[in-house]
DNA sequence: TAGTTAATGCAACTAAGTCGCATTTAAAAA
DNA sequence: TTTTTAAATGCGACTTAGTTGCATTAACTA
């Protein structure tokens, strides 16, 4: 199936673009070119060339998040992330519709924060004045 | 004011972090290293130690865009950024709360997307797919 | 004012991502 | 099936954001 859905695409079938996409998809989370440099024979160039090829052709979405990588991932439905600044953990968040603003088209939405785990070792006090939302 | 503000936090006041502080201060909107190397006088080593020190102060804050740079602001009352996809310019959103995420401390979002003026030249249709969420 | 410690500038380095070019390969034509 | 050709690949060189070590300088403290 990941030959047809290049074939609708128009893209040409390469086992470079088969290999990334098998990953990218057994994957199913976002990952940067270190996280999946191992897995790939390619090299990084094809790599990078492929990713954005994807991209234009709507079947990767892509973000940045703390450090200094991007992040890639099959495109599912449309989702926001997570990004935790104490576990670095990336998260999918499935159903958080981002919120209205009038006149603009929202296409994604990365939040950041503590996340459920590391929010019980975190003490708030410390977070004073940089706290924008904290659920109950 | 610039000196007490250090001062509180127990930062050595020095010329190099004046001289950031005050740009930062008077642009009031994000900003990465390459937009205002030429207003700064200190190495880039200075300026990336002491706008990490102002972040760990909470002083200033960061996040990443559409590039891949990283974008520092003055931390004033907590907001959201948005970033268009087409101008790429960032806006500074006052008063949109991000969603309710149980469990979770939301400390920072970013959305992405056609911003205003854009929107009204982009066809809805070449966006199939990819919308999250158009606005009315 | 002298002494201590932290901040600075400089140069070298790392890592993400890009680009040009020669070679290979997928797929269409013959 | 073989030939053709345009696109994809690997390689190496490059760019740029950000980091680090080290010798020097400047801010606070006694």
């Amino acid at each position: 199936m990941i030959n047809s859905i290049m074939q609708e695409k128009n893209l040409k079938i390469t086992s470079a673009r088969k290999e990334l996409l098998e990953v990218l998809n057994s994957l199913k989370r976002p990952v940067s070119f270190e996280d999946i440099k191992h897995k790939i024979t390619m090299d990084k160039a094809t790599f990078y060339r492929n990713i954005s090829k994807f991209e234009s052709e709507s079947l990767v979405n892509s973000f940045e998040s703390n450090g200094k990588k991007r992040y890639y991932e099959i495109r599912q439905f449309p989702h926001a992330h997570f990004v935790c600044n104490v576990c670095n953990t990336i998260e999918c968040l499935g159903e958080i519709p981002p919120p209205t603003l009038v006149g603009y088209t929202i296409l994604d939405a990365l939040y950041k924060g503590i996340c459920r785990n590391c929010t019980q070792g975190v003490c708030i006090k410390d977070l004073q004045g940089e706290i924008m939302y904290n659920s109950p």
